[in-house]
DNA sequence: ATTCATATTTATCGATCGTTAAAAACGATA
DNA sequence: TATCGTTTTTAACGATCGATAAATATGAAT
């Protein structure tokens, strides 16, 4: 008690190097992990710090050991899952302008699907939380959301250039991005209305024939336009 | 005291007649109103019955009076904004066949979009809540939701007798449906995306253009296809 | 004025929420 | 083995949730 211990001087002792050890990294990939997974079963402020826990298989307050906050948790995921959908959907168009208007746009839409069955949880934490944000306490990764479809449509217009007026471009994308988000994220529910089952062959083959019947007329008429 | 009050045979009073007084249905009214509102704010596990009595200037409890459980009010606000939607929307069809796919599609998005400017909760309810029912227990007017859906699709063979096929005009209409609820019931985010305001005409009149860019060439082959 | 069913308020229940503090377990260094 | 920083667990906080029970207010019929 008291005090004056030895020298009393010093003080700073250890707190110039962090020393994370590799257990820390592993269990922080595991809380994000589980975080992924329950964000995308239930919106924001529906989904809880116990859920993520349980999902873990780790006490919920340890959570708060790696991340301050639900919130910025919530930011890491929103940010590595629309991080990991931008750098896929970048990759998606290569070699496509060589193959023409039907061809081109079924190979991308095939490549989309693939990654969509392979990561379902990006679409379901857009779709869950894309909509929540009004009149109400911002969501924390709103903007996070806004940049990401902003992103997307950039990434569309220095793939495939187009020959018409920026809002003709801006419409076609906000339409394919806006139907392709709906039909993968909310799939139990348009499955459900076509009497299919949501992860079925014969749904996804009903969301590329309808992202093609939509979007193909409009894609053709500015690709094959006065040219430029 | 005691008992044996006169005869004592009746016993029955006047439990055969509920006897709902006028301020019954007018407290009931305000709950609902003030209900429609907060779910139009709120999904349906974020909205507390305690905001929807502060929203009504009533003691949370009196709303367990009225209703059982938060999921029958729900319920009940459900019904009325599809209901009045429906009706509506048969009326949007009135005198369209004769005006061609072009004039036809402009007068059905305007009539749309009006009651959408008047009535814009409906747009809101629906799409706060149609994403979440999935993995997570079921939100208490999932069917409701989807019966809607499918509900407007009826309406719309019904009044514009197309000549493609099946799937064809499942795709066209879905496209419309999932177009037009996101537009208008996430106005916020895209108006945020394209740079207006959410409310704004320029939105609106962003809207309609795009659902006419969208629909119209597909309505058209339907249309003027090979008749009958 | 009294009675009594209806309508509304007050008080409270058990459950869950995000977060914090303190205790305990762990693991490498001395 | 003892020490000490790091990691994990345990316990608890104040707040809010939906729902219930009991107390009170209201208002028409006797």
């Amino acid at each position: 008690m008291m005090s004056s211990p030895k020298t009393e001087a010093p003080r700073k002792r250890a707190s110039f190097q962090k020393k994370e050890g590799p257990q820390k990294q592993l269990t922080r990939e595991k809380i994000l992990e589980a975080a992924t997974q329950v964000f995308a079963d239930y919106p924001y402020y529906t989904a809880s710090i116990r859920m993520i826990g349980k999902a873990a298989k780790i006490d919920h307050p340890l959570i708060n050991y790696y991340f301050p906050t639900k919130a910025a948790l919530f930011e890491e995921v929103l940010k590595r899952v629309t991080e990991q959908y931008y750098v896929a959907n970048i990759s998606w168009f290569e070699g496509l302008r060589e193959l023409g208007p039907e061809k081109g746009l079924s190979l991308y839409i095939d490549r989309f699907l693939d990654f969509a069955l392979q990561h379902p949880r990006a679409f379901r934490i857009i779709t869950l939380n894309l909509v929540s944000a009004e009149e109400t306490e911002i969501i924390p990764g709103y903007q996070q959301i806004q940049d990401f479809f902003a992103r997307t449509t950039h990434t569309f217009r220095q793939a495939i250039p187009l020959s018409g007026s920026k809002q003709d471009i801006e419409m076609l994308t906000t339409s394919f991005n806006t139907l392709a988000i709906n039909y993968l994220g909310a799939s139990t529910y348009y499955a459900g209305i076509l009497g299919m089952e949501p992860g079925s062959r014969q749904y996804m083959q009903w969301v590329k024939d309808s992202l093609i019947y939509m979007i193909l007329p409009r894609l053709k008429q500015l690709l094959g336009g006065t040219a430029q």
